[in-house]
DNA sequence: TAGAGAACTCTATAATATAGAGTATATAAT
DNA sequence: ATTATATACTCTATATTATAGAGTTCTCTA
């Protein structure tokens, strides 16, 4: 991954949440509002653009009698993540290493 | 520092550039602009918006009879920073110690 | 006095995040 | 059967913000 094409989906807070989220197990619709605190549209919105971007996998099933949209991140997702901190990890060690000026 | 208060420099590719560039020593603008291929107006603006945040700070001089903005960042926009890496590495690290579902 | 280079400022446009209203679907209550 | 309720949208309008690009300022040089 290179500094000049960070991947959108770092690029948001809301994004950025729900891919963290994520990163600890499935999570419903429900509980992502929750957390972000986002409204049903945007985070629907966001959603859409995480899964299209092959970084979480939506699932829709009925429990309980209650529609259940269940989120997880993907191996894909799981790995540009990774990789993203992983690049800030080494901008870091190398200033701290004294490459200054 | 929380997930849902990313702040607003680590969220576009150039301002996240302009740091990690100024991570390991100051640059100046004309160094900038090449590094991230920014027109001119984007980089001034964006550049400007770190500073008024806070995160680096610009230096105005003649140097060869020639104007030079140097720009740095700042012991603030390095703690941020960190705290920003640290906080991701944090994530990923409670993820891939088996905290799933 | 004209020209050139650097680094803007300003403004218009484009992109996109967000809010919120309305909608579909399935079930439960009356 | 009809209404109500919950969930999770979709759609659209708005607000925000990044970006491009033109024009400007400042200093020096020829």
């Amino acid at each position: 991954m290179e500094i000049n094409a960070i991947p959108e989906a770092f690029q948001t807070k809301l994004r950025l949440a729900v891919l963290s989220a994520l990163l600890t197990g499935k999570k419903n619709f429900r509980d992502l509002k929750q957390m972000t605190g986002a409204t049903d549209g945007n985070l629907g919105a966001q959603l859409k653009k995480l899964e299209e971007a092959g970084y979480i996998e939506i699932d829709k099933a009925f429990v309980n009698q209650k529609p259940q949209t269940s989120c997880q991140i993907t191996d894909f997702g799981r790995g540009q993540f990774r990789e993203y901190v992983e690049l800030l990890e080494g901008l870091l060690r190398q200033a701290e290493d004294g490459l200054k000026d």
